[in-house]
DNA sequence: ACGGTGACGCTCA
DNA sequence: TTGAGCGCCACCG
């Protein structure tokens, strides 16, 4: 039977457990629900999530280090990653991406 | 029920 | 390395 939670709930979930100062992307989140080829439709949960809460989304970029988008526009999302410590490179990539990217999800 | 949409990812050229 | 193409999927009229 479906979750008791629906797709987007799992996503925001997930997201909260992205410490400050690291970051995850749309394909482990997927991975982590256990539907790796639902990358986009996490793009999509965080999209429509509301913005108040304790969901990090800002934290959550594309895999190959790039920071995605952002309902408030890529420079936004940039901005509030380096203040939370984060470098952010030439063409929008994290610096280190691979050093500050965090998988830990726990499972539920 | 069906087709369109989008904060993605992988595969080449 | 960089960009185009295409597949994927939950949601929304």
């Amino acid at each position: 039977m479906t979750s008791v939670l629906n797709f987007y709930e799992r996503v925001w979930r997930l997201t909260r457990q992205i410490p400050r100062g690291r970051v995850s992307t749309y394909g482990l989140l997927a991975k982590a629900l256990g539907q790796p080829r639902a990358a986009r439709a996490v793009g999509n949960a965080l999209n429509q999530s509301p913005g108040m809460p304790q969901v990090p989304c800002h934290r959550v970029v594309r895999g190959n280090g790039q920071i995605g988008g952002y309902a408030l526009g890529t420079a936004a999302k940039a901005k509030i990653l380096r203040q939370e410590g984060l470098q952010i490179g030439p063409k929008n990539k994290v610096v280190n991406f691979d050093k500050v990217l965090y998988t830990g999800f726990f499972k539920k």
